[in-house]
DNA sequence: TTATCAAAGGTCAAAGAAAGTCAAAGTCAA
DNA sequence: TTGACTTTGACTTTCTTTGACCTTTGATAA
């Protein structure tokens, strides 16, 4: 197997290790292969592009990183299912947040608007919960 | 993570714990991280500047201070009402937008949250939407 | 009251630390 | 042998860290 396919092989280990999101630095996993740090780049492009249905992020200088999330949420629809209480809800946003799909604030809004003081009084909240959610995930 | 990062965390918690507001000395600061005293000008030029909604005073000689307070808004919660009905929510989304005071990110999440597929046969949908767009923009 | 001083905070530019780009050179299977 | 895929490295861009020097403010001494 080339060096490609093995740093491919590692980085969706670490992404199937945590939940569809992975987080390294270049020059890091550049050592642990021993290789020059543009191939990790030519790695990301030609594997973990949009195309194949990932989402790349990274920040330069000091504390870099190249953070890498695959694209759509496999499961979460049915983790949420027909009605979602509270408790539900608090696990899949934290989840989300976990894999930087949202920062911390929208985290909190979605809370929020998903909460008990929201939806009191609402006939049925779960499901309309669980709809709310299927809603925000679906414009994430 | 990097130095700018702990900073920008361990002020981010100083305005969380104390209401959106923030008061510390930069030398003191300074010395919490063992860093330079400019750093933390750097980090507040970089994370905590105006566009990203924050309100910056400070004063120097003896008992100077630095504050930071998180921009506020004012009359939001007169302008949802009792009742909101979705054209005002997306007016009112956009303002928050506008101000800086969410990202786009949230902006999307928070029109999910209370758009007609969200609401759809719930009684009194206006009602409902007031309530969590002010359950929203109270944790924001 | 005024001059002076020390204690803050502010500015800016240089050095450092990562990641990105691109094109040349190498490999390998059809 | 040729064309697609890989590997490498020189150079660029972006973000961070540091330090020297500047300005403002409150307190104190003359």
């Amino acid at each position: 197997m080339g060096l490609s396919d093995r740093i491919e092989a590692f980085i969706c280990e670490l992404l199937r290790d945590d939940n569809d999101f992975a987080e390294f630095g270049r020059n890091e996993l550049a050592n642990i292969f021993g290789c020059v740090p543009s191939q990790i780049n030519y790695v990301i492009s030609t594997r973990f592009n949009e195309e194949n249905g990932y989402l790349v992020e990274s920040r330069r200088g000091g504390g870099g990183y190249i953070r890498i999330t695959k694209a759509g949420f496999s499961g979460l629809e049915e983790e949420i299912g027909k009605e979602c209480d509270l408790k539900n809800a608090e696990r899949i946003i934290d989840q989300l947040l976990n894999i930087h799909k949202i920062s911390s604030n929208t985290a909190r809004a979605i809370l929020a608007a998903v909460s008990e003081k929201s939806l009191e009084n609402v006939p049925n909240a779960d499901a309309l919960r669980a709809r709310i959610l299927k809603n925000v995930i679906d414009v994430l």
